[in-house]
DNA sequence: GGGCGCGGGATAG
DNA sequence: TTCCACTATCCCGCGCCC
């Protein structure tokens, strides 16, 4: 350790942030480097907050060693015993039947701007500015400059470092030519980054040598770039393989257990995927482990310390055990807008900005037609301090006002307060994978269009599916034949009113009314001490006898036109009633619908397939309304105008 | 006790 | 003069509810 040299040297004892062993970094004097990095940043906020997440983790290390310490010979045994029953079981997983191909561009971002401005071939280059880079050159990575360090440091470091603007579009082009490449050798590859992606070429495998090779060479073809690749019967270790030979380079790990064990007996830790500063930190000073065979002979020790979960991760390691399955392709999960600017307490000017990144995010949610009910608001304090408060709400929003409402009240609640950094982070969106759904269903659009179980059917159904609120069509129906509305009931999501103000008790989040009733309005009085629209857990009883009556014809004919005017601002396709009617009649299927409770009372439409099981708690009754438009503006950018050119031919 | 929601943290590109 | 990005995912611990 260089505890005892730190009064001499600081910048030896200041974290490791850019010393671990990168592709191009050799030979880089990282004395010096280190040297200059620590002088720039001492005495900064940012250092600062460093130093404090640094002692906290010494003293996480502290404990550890402590709880090891206290550990006797007994304890070690049984752990032991239990450690090596758990290797065996792993090591009898192994698969070596599987032949993974990790590929990885070279310095990306810089090779794409060199490719278009050739003038920056050879000269040190960052893609960045000067707050931050996102990665930089070979050349520069000589002078210790490397993604992730401030511009400013880069600087100091290469006098003559040349900045290029990141420029998103360029980068996502190029990565859907070397895509096309992918495809070729495996239609399954799934890419983890712009720029990385892991294929299966069992198949295509006569020698990985060869096969890498070729796939390298046709990328170089079709691109301009260079690439590295790595092959080996995992993924984990193809992508340790494809980073030795960076750049322009390959590595094969054989399918051979003696050759995996020769592998990664030496390996360092922190080359794995998974294992970052911290664990390579915690697990070398509490438990002298650093290379991976370490993880084997500290087995009974990481079982006494780490969840299950997390020793077998670290067995695995040790084992050269790795993912060889394909993973199922997830949508995404949440969708984030964040800016720094510089530290202020100026009120108007961080609402004003809380402004600008809502209309960023909602704008990113309408171009991939999603809508979320959980928003969370994440602040950097003038002292990097990291804070999120999030809310979970009963309604699905995406617009700029929905989200600057919701994330204005958080933030509120955190004031007065000096920041650098404003984010927003929709999540739990709408999607037909949030509540049980049969998947043998299908949606009207699909009936509609009679191409049920076409690829564009399901991504539709997974952009535009269920509501909060839910009726079944053939109750739909019933109630058009003139049946009554009092059957009719809504499925809303868990209540979280408690949660709410549980975290948030400065303030009532107002919820989304399926009808207006007096005794809602009434409550609103009641609380009006409150806020604007509290609503109070009573309110989550059914409202009685509030809906008017309208008739049943009425009702029919309304329905349908909504469905028309869906379809009709949706791809612009105008259908007579009479034949939606007409196709209504087999169903077995649902739409949901959805009232906007919102000054501009849009109606939105929104077709979904509906689970069989009973709605779990009857809040509130559906009355009827009145009809409206569709809105086109939020319903144009769902993209299904493709799927509907089908549909429209055959009309 | 399982599930959910929140807040913090680690990791990666 | 300037003083460390942005997007996304997973995991853990905690408190609460059923
Ligand atoms: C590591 C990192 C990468 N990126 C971007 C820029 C990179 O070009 C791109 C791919 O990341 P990497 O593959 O990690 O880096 P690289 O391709 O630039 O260099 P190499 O693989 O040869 O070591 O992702 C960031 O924006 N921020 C980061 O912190
Ligand atoms: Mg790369």
């Amino acid at each position: 350790m260089a505890t005892s040299s730190e009064g001499d040297r600081p910048w030896q004892s200041y974290n490791t942030a850019y010393t671990n062993a990168k592709a191009g970094m050799d030979g880089v004097d990282k004395e010096k480097v280190q040297r200059v990095v620590y002088e720039m940043s001492k005495g900064s906020k940012y250092f600062e907050n460093e130093q404090r997440k640094e002692a906290f983790i010494k003293q996480k290390i502290e404990n550890l060693r402590v709880q090891v310490d206290l550990l006797t010979d007994k304890d070690i045994s049984h752990f032991q015993m239990i450690a090596n029953k758990r290797i065996i079981e792993l090591e009898a997983s192994r698969d070596l039947s599987k032949i993974w191909l990790h590929v990885d561009m070279d310095a990306f971002y810089a090779a794409v701007e060199t490719l278009e401005n050739p003038s920056l071939r050879g000269r040190p280059m960052a893609v960045g500015g000067l707050s931050m880079i996102s990665t930089a050159n070979y050349e520069a990575r000589k002078f210790g400059v490397r993604a992730g360090m401030p511009g400013f440091i880069a600087c100091k470091l290469c006098q003559d470092l040349i900045f290029v603007p990141t420029n998103f579009e360029k980068y996502t082009f190029y990565s859907e030519l070397t895509r096309k490449v992918f495809r070729r050798y495996d239609p399954d590859f799934f890419a983890t980054s712009l720029d990385e992606a892991y294929l299966n070429i069992t198949e295509v495998c006569i020698s990985s040598d060869e096969v890498a090779s070729e796939l390298r060479n046709a990328i170089f073809e079709e691109t301009g770039l260079t690439c590295s690749a790595g092959v080996a019967p995992n993924r984990m270790l193809a992508k340790v393989c494809s980073d030795l030979n960076k750049p322009n380079g390959q590595f094969i790990l054989p399918n051979d257990k003696d050759a995996i064990i020769t592998f990664i007996s030496s390996l360092p830790i922190r080359k794995i995927g998974g294992i970052g500063k911290v664990t390579e930190h915690i697990l070398r000073d509490a438990l002298g482990i650093n290379t991976c065979e370490d993880m084997l002979q500290k087995s009974a020790f990481l079982c006494a310390l780490f969840s299950s979960c997390s020793s077998d991760f670290f067995f695995s390691v040790g084992l050269g055990l790795g993912r060889t399955d394909t993973p199922e392709r997830k949508m995404r999960k949440s969708i984030s807008s964040e800016r720094t600017f510089r530290a202020t307490k100026d009120e108007a000017f961080l609402f004003h900005k809380l402004g600008d990144i809502a209309e960023t995010l909602s704008i990113d949610m309408q171009k991939e037609c999603l809508s979320g009910r959980t928003l969370t608001l994440k602040l950097k304090t003038a002292s990097f301090e990291i804070r999120t408060r999030a809310v979970s709400l009963q309604t699905f929003i995406h617009t700029k006002e929905d989200i600057l409402k919701y994330a204005s009240r958080i933030l509120k609640a955190e004031l007065p307060i000096s920041l650098r950094l404003i984010g927003l982070r929709m999540s739990q969106f709408r999607d037909d994978k949030n509540s049980n759904l049969d998947p043998m269903q299908k949606t009207i659009v699909c009936f509609l269009s009679g191409e049920c179980d076409s690829p564009s059917a399901r991504s539709l159904q997974k952009q535009d599916c269920v509501n909060s609120d839910k009726l079944e069509i053939q109750e739909c129906l019933d109630f058009m034949e003139g049946n009554s509305m009092q059957d009719l009931e809504l499925d809303f999501p868990a209540s979280d009113d408690h949660t709410i103000e549980r975290h948030c008790d400065k303030f009532c989040f107002s919820e989304y009314h399926h009808s207006v009733s007096n005794s809602v309005a009434e409550r609103r009085e009641l609380n009006d001490s409150c806020v604007d629209e509290f609503r109070s857990n009573e309110s989550l009883q059914p409202n009685e006898g509030t809906h008017s009556v309208e008739s049943s014809k009425h009702m029919k004919e309304v329905s349908l036109r909504w469905i028309d005017d869906y379809i009709c601002s949706v791809c612009g396709i105008e259908l007579p009633v009479s034949f939606i009617e007409e196709r209504l009649e087999h169903l077995d299927y649902h739409f949901a619908q959805r009232l906007e409770e919102e000054e501009s009372s849009q109606r939105r439409i929104h077709l979904a397939p509906v689970e069989r099981c009973s709605p779990k708690a009857s809040h509130a009754r559906q009355a009827p309304r009145k009809k409206q438009k569709c809105s086109s503006k939020e319903l144009n950018h769902i993209p299904i105008e493709s799927f509907f050119s089908k549909f429209k031919k055959n009309s």
